[in-house]
DNA sequence: AAATGAAAAGGTGTTTTTCCTGTATAAATA
DNA sequence: TATTTATACAGGAAAAACACCTTTTCATTT
């Protein structure tokens, strides 16, 4: 019988062996190999048409090249191999942003052992699978329920990241070199534009979009 | 030949179920059971002597009941189970918390499927064990270099939690039934002790340690 | 019964934040 | 050229946040 082959990536070895380990007593999948980053998965998959699987296992949050940008460079590359998305990361963004970038599959890491293989073979016989959370969540994106992703100046990123420190707004005006009555705009802005309260809503919106890892 | 018998405890199945599967590739380890938190494996522990396995193999960050506070029931009630932490988490704060909570050994996720199995060896049959950058992280906070544990208290820790969302004092009070006067002087006792100057301290102190999850 | 100590609350004053409504100016765009 | 657009800045008022110091209340200990 002939065998799907994939690969996973994660930059948690444990994991990616763990779940090797597993895809591997599945009937239909074989495990070619697995990486830590994207960057070691293009090397692969450039090094040797043989290191081309039919399916790439996708973890998110990896360092050097991380999952959405490995996602985009295999589908502008290797259109026919499939992505299935794997992380912890629930959120609608990062969910939507993993399938704009070509992932056809989604799967969140508290889902059983079936759903796996089942999403698996439904990938790559029909092209296409994700659990009924991710549906729930691609919904409630659609019907323009969910925030709608609001892109941040670069000039408001900066001060994000300040906001996120114990500074004053004084201070951060003068480690910007600006006014403090511009500072004042800029948190106005951000307050508005972001639907927050007060600064601990701030805080809170850049750690979850990781404008600001603590 | 008799196996030592394993039990893993992760909220993200599908994680447990595939260390779980490695784990039973192991010629020393029999994997009795997973659970998603740790409120299910003291409820698996009470409800069965054939329950109680040789180790435990514990992630750090769970809903209900999390990696810490299972491990101090298990070190109170059962004293001869094994607990070996697995988690992401390597800051120094929460890998002392899970060795003074009595863990055992802690491996960080970014470990090899064989240090794990030497690991779980190690452990049972010596009884201790932990990987080289467990032990420098161990080493930097005995020698004073990293910040003392600060304890909470229960009413400071729930403070804390609200002081992390929107509210203001004033809401925060009366969601506590307490006067804002009273709500002033938690969050004064909180600056000194955390070495804090203003809520974006504390947000940033709860989130670091953990009192509160974004 | 007196002392201790923690938790809750009050008083008072200062500083910072928040929320308005405006103005100015350079650069990009229609 | 006219018109957005992004950026920088102001004044003033009200609301929170912050700081510090005192008092009450109540349970535990001596």
């Amino acid at each position: 019988m002939t065998k799907y082959s994939a690969v996973i990536v994660d930059d948690h070895t444990l994991l990616s062996q763990a779940i090797a380990t597993m895809v591997n007593t599945f009937d239909k999948f074989k495990v070619l190999y697995t990486c830590k980053n994207g960057q070691e998965l293009i090397n692969k998959f450039t090094s040797s048409p043989k290191n081309i699987p039919d399916i790439v296992l996708m973890d998110i949050n990896m360092p050097i090249l991380n999952g959405i940008e490995a996602t985009e460079w295999i589908t502008k590359h290797y259109n026919s191999v499939h992505v299935m998305a794997l992380s912890v990361e629930d959120d609608n963004a990062t969910v939507l942003r993993m399938l704009k970038a070509g992932a056809i599959g989604y799967l969140l890491k508290d889902t059983d052992k079936d759903v796996l293989e089942k999403g698996l073979l439904e990938t790559v016989e029909n092209g296409f699978f994700h659990t009924k959370k991710v549906t729930t969540l691609l919904l409630e994106s659609l019907s323009g329920k969910s925030e709608e992703t609001v892109t941040l100046k670069e000039r408001e990123l900066t001060f994000m990241k300040y906001a996120c420190s114990e500074m004053t707004y004084k201070e951060i005006a003068d480690e910007m070199f600006l006014s403090p009555k511009t500072i004042d705009g800029y948190r106005d802005v951000l307050f508005t534009k972001l639907n927050v309260k007060n600064r601990v809503g701030l805080v809170m919106y850049a750690i979850k979009n990781k404008i600001y890892i603590p």
